[in-house]
DNA sequence: GAGGGTCAAGTCCGT
DNA sequence: ACGGACTTGACCCTC
């Protein structure tokens, strides 16, 4: 716990836009891929990671200072996974054991740590599809933990992790997977301490309902997605629910991140924008539940935002949409005028 | 410079 | 069993 938690905050997730839309290549992340790395000599792919190093992680130094600038309330991001590309992939993964790599990332990204505590932004990571830790092979699963340990050297190096969400920090995954809730416990056991500490656990569409994830109520942290519990149980839930308030418990005492998101307003024409969307209805009508999964550019509905907003007492927001953080600013003002 | 194809990885759903 | 969605643009290559 730190002296911000008072702050009720709504962030935004991976990319930082102007007021165009248009991604600022100074705020935002540079990439490669495999296949082109492997086209090129040594030398040159060694080059362009690291170049790509650099780019990245002062990029992330600059988003954060741009972050840091705005309102308290708005002072809360998720860092993309891209920040450190190929780290996980075996033929490229020695070049991020290198020295004078992990020397630059200690250096640089302690700054960035540093920044972000003094201008109290609060940071998370979300490893993505790819991070299965409980599936039910094992080999998936030892590479989905090298891949959450990857997220956890990141926020290492920043400074976060000796303790419990320090400064609310957070690397959130899915419960995706055939093993289940009692694979998290497992795979907790073969985790670094500082991941142990960072970790939290996220109810998804298809699969791990909030009743799911409550089983680990007890290990780990756990983040509520409205829109998820949305598309899995067509239903809306109350912020006095007793499910609800385990999740905050889940947190100890460190204010939780609730994750909110709703369906795309392309999906949705001739929606009103004051009605709260019933899934069933929609399905009805012949709307596809993997469709209505898929993230709107805004927050185009007032009544959903009504409703996310009314766990704000209670939870950070971390606003999902295409929109970025023009989705979360906007939703902020719409907040402020209420 | 524009346009189109490519991209490390897993899981689930529909057919 | 297999293809596609999910997401998701950014980057790379060709023209």
């Amino acid at each position: 716990m730190t002296a911000n938690t008072a702050i009720k905050r709504i962030g935004f997730c991976c990319k930082y836009l102007d007021s165009n839309g248009e991604t600022v290549p100074d705020k935002n992340y540079r990439g490669t891929t495999v296949a082109w790395l492997n086209r090129q000599s040594k030398d040159v792919a060694e080059q362009r990671l690291w170049d790509i190093m650099e780019h990245n992680v002062h990029a992330t130094f600059r988003v954060v200072t741009e972050v840091g600038s705005m309102e308290p309330s708005l002072r809360m991001m998720r860092l993309g996974s891209d920040m450190l590309p190929v780290y996980t992939e075996p033929t490229w993964s020695y070049f991020w054991r290198r020295a004078d790599v992990i020397a630059f990332l200690e250096r640089e990204l302690a700054k960035v740590g540093e920044l972000a505590r003094k201008l109290d932004v609060r940071l998370s990571f979300h490893p993505g599809q790819y991070c299965v830790l409980v599936s039910a092979s094992d080999d998936i699963v030892t590479r989905s933990i090298d891949e959450f340990e990857y997220h956890v050297d990141m926020a290492r190096w920043m400074g976060y992790g000796t303790t419990w969400h320090d400064h609310g920090f957070k690397i959130n995954v899915h419960l995706s997977g055939r093993r289940g809730a009692d694979g998290i416990i497992h795979a907790l056991g073969r985790m670094s301490t500082e991941a142990r500490n960072l970790i939290t656990i996220e109810n998804d569409e298809m699969t791990a309902g909030i009743d799911n994830i409550l089983a680990l109520e007890n290990h780990v942290a756990l983040v509520l997605d409205l829109h998820h519990h949305w598309v899995h149980s067509a239903s809306y839930l109350d912020t006095q629910d007793d499910r609800v308030q385990r999740i905050v418990n889940s947190w100890r005492g460190t204010r939780p991140t609730l994750h909110y998101s709703v369906s795309r307003e392309d999906l949705l024409i001739g929606h009103p924008t004051d009605t709260l969307p019933n899934r069933e209805l929609l399905k009805s009508q012949g709307h596809k539940i993997q469709k209505l999964r898929a993230h709107s550019d805004m927050m185009w509905n007032t009544a959903v935002n009504d409703y996310a907003l009314s766990f704000l007492p209670q939870f950070d927001i971390q606003v999902e949409a295409k929109h970025k953080n023009l989705a979360s600013t906007a939703l902020y003002r719409y907040y402020t005028n209420l």
